[in-house]
DNA sequence: ATTTGATCATAA
DNA sequence: TTATGATCAAAT
């Protein structure tokens, strides 16, 4: 079921370009929900399932064995993606020595299969489209910025400063809260470097970041 | 509680 | 109108 290379992956998820989810979950015998209010990883899921994707909730990546992400993105009809992309939670505890290059938002970035799905809410969810694949890994440049705004974000964090922590600090990548609600808790360091009760929170990339990516394919082509 | 998959919905 | 902060479900 899992694809053995990466061209196999790529050429699978080209044939799934310009299908309704409707049709995809169809032929997956998986009921389409009415809207996304009580299911919003279902897109995700159902294009998991479709390209053979070991699915679960495994802190791994998608397809290990190829060493790359699937990430679906929500287009409006411009192709503009219309939600950030979440990429991994934020460690808010033992971090000491931990360095960009060891970390998990550039391990979870090296290669990413981003799939444009249609993503208006005026579309009834059976009848949106799916987009075709874009294979990306981050230019020198955008590894640059990412690289920038992480060490900016874990300075907060392993400094305690997480009560300054908020959706407004980086350019490219953002933390913003990640859990079932706003009373969930992980552990994390304050400024007195106590363990304390926190809110999980979850490494996200602009909506900016992610446009680049999907519009520097067009110039590719 | 934590990880995966994310989108919802209200404040600004 | 849109970004921030809040939230939903399944698997483990």
């Amino acid at each position: 079921m899992t694809p053995k290379t990466e061209q196999e992956l790529l050429f699978r998820a080209k044939s799934l370009a310009g299908l309704t989810f409707s049709e995809l979950a169809k032929e997956l015998s998986i009921p389409v929900p009415e809207n996304l209010t009580r299911d919003k990883g279902w897109v995700g899921t159902l294009l998991e399932t479709a390209l053979g994707a070991n699915a679960g909730s495994k802190p791994e990546q998608d397809f290990q064995h190829l060493g790359i992400e699937l990430k679906t993105i929500p287009v409006n009809s411009q192709g503009k993606p219309l939600e950030t992309t979440f990429v991994c939670l934020a460690p808010l505890t033992q971090n000491s020595g931990v360095s960009w290059e060891s970390s998990h938002v550039k391990n979870k970035l090296k290669k990413v299969l981003w799939i444009p799905v249609e993503g208006e809410r005026h579309i009834p969810l059976a009848k949106r489209h799916i987009g075709y694949p874009i294979l990306w890994e981050p230019s020198l440049q955008q590894e640059q910025r990412l690289k920038r705004d992480w060490e900016e974000l874990m300075e907060y964090i392993t400094l305690g400063k997480l009560t300054l922590i908020n959706a407004k600090l980086g350019e490219v990548l953002q933390l913003r809260p990640k859990g079932a609600n706003s009373r969930s808790t992980t552990k994390g360091i304050d400024q007195y470097g106590q363990i304390i009760d926190t809110l999980p929170l979850g490494f996200y990339l602009r909506k900016e970041f992610t446009a680049d990516i999907l519009n520097n394919f067009l110039y590719e082509k």
